[in-house]
DNA sequence: CCTACCGATCGGTAGG
DNA sequence: CCTACCGATCGGTAGG
């Protein structure tokens, strides 16, 4: 009988929207487990049958953030011009999911902290994204298609930058900022081929 | 008897500046009056007589770094490079004194929420800023030290943007991000002049 | 999965 | 400014 099982796994999917839509609105801290648990239906004793502490329901929802990105980004495409253009594509979704982007703003400036239970995820992420684009843009270098005077490392390091001040720039002030089309010329900016 | 004026005036003083750090480590929502009133050494029933609510106090820490910051400003500066090396030398005020980092990046974060009391602020904050720099990279086009290609209204927007995204990243891997240097470059950047 | 409970903590008030 | 208190809420546990 997997029935048993199955009806677990669903549940504990839901539990993990749930938590994850909490978390992009009033932060980790901010969201209770009985918050969580009433979006769900169930109460929060029942939510933690599924989840034993409040940290390993957070840990959930970023495992299934990062099973979502690695899924979207398709290893196989190497360095180089595709890897900005799925960045770019990256952001076009974004606009249109707000929970994800409030999500991870807001559990970024709160991991800021040494001691949140999620601050090793986002020194980890932050290292993954720079030296993927690190890599992008070298490439891009090494074929001349690169600006002068543009060092791979620190336009890495800026590229991340801007798409995080961006997106909260966003949410606070939505009609005043285009995300993609920022993103874009920036990008724009520092080559010498068309994107 | 102006004595006793004085004396609470010192002590509001000193609560603010407890309440910016609390703020800064653990956010607004983060931050009990217990704990602040703590650091102060008084009972937060003592703080709720200086500061009627928890918003109250909020909103003091606010005003006082609005007015820190005019201070610093000097309204005499012109449109022009001079606001940008302007923000330079503030970026290198902020890499002393990590605790504003940490205020601001916390409060920016958790203000994007449209019911959080900060949230007002920082709409208005966004807009001055934006505007601020827009003013400096018109003024600098017209004389023709921008780039081509350079759009004021966009490069402003990614300017501050880029500003707050590299905060975030320098508090989570300090060792990771050179913030005043990543802002100078991209300034540079964009000019045709030496900054 | 539930009800019922625990000790701890929250913002705010009463009364001095 | 204090002590003492209020009702509400928190994460987690016991016991089924």
């Amino acid at each position: 009988m997997t029935g048993g099982y199955l009806k677990g796994r669903i549940r504990r999917e839901d539990i993990i929207t749930a938590a994850a839509a909490a978390y992009g609105e009033l932060g980790y801290h901010g969201s209770s487990l009985r918050a969580i648990a009433k979006r769900v239906g169930i109460s929060h004793a029942g939510l933690l049958y599924h989840f034993p502490t409040k940290e390993a329901l957070l840990a959930a929802v970023l495992e299934r953030r990062d099973a979502e990105d690695s899924e979207r980004e398709q290893l196989t495409v190497p360095p180089g011009l595709d890897v900005l253009r799925h960045f770019l594509a990256l952001a076009e979704y974004n606009v249109r999911h707000p929970g994800i982007v409030d999500l991870y703003s807001r559990l970024a400036a709160e991991a800021v902290a040494p001691d949140h239970p999620a601050h090793e995820y986002f020194v980890r992420h932050y290292r993954a994204a720079r030296d993927g684009v690190h890599e992008s843009f070298a490439a891009l270098a090494a074929r001349g298609e690169l600006r002068a005077g543009v060092e791979p490392g620190m336009a890495a390091l800026t590229f991340i930058a801007l798409m995080d001040g961006l997106q909260v720039q966003w949410l606070t002030t939505p009609g005043d900022v285009d995300l993609v089309g920022s993103l874009r010329r920036y990008l724009q900016n520092l080559l010498t081929v068309p994107l």
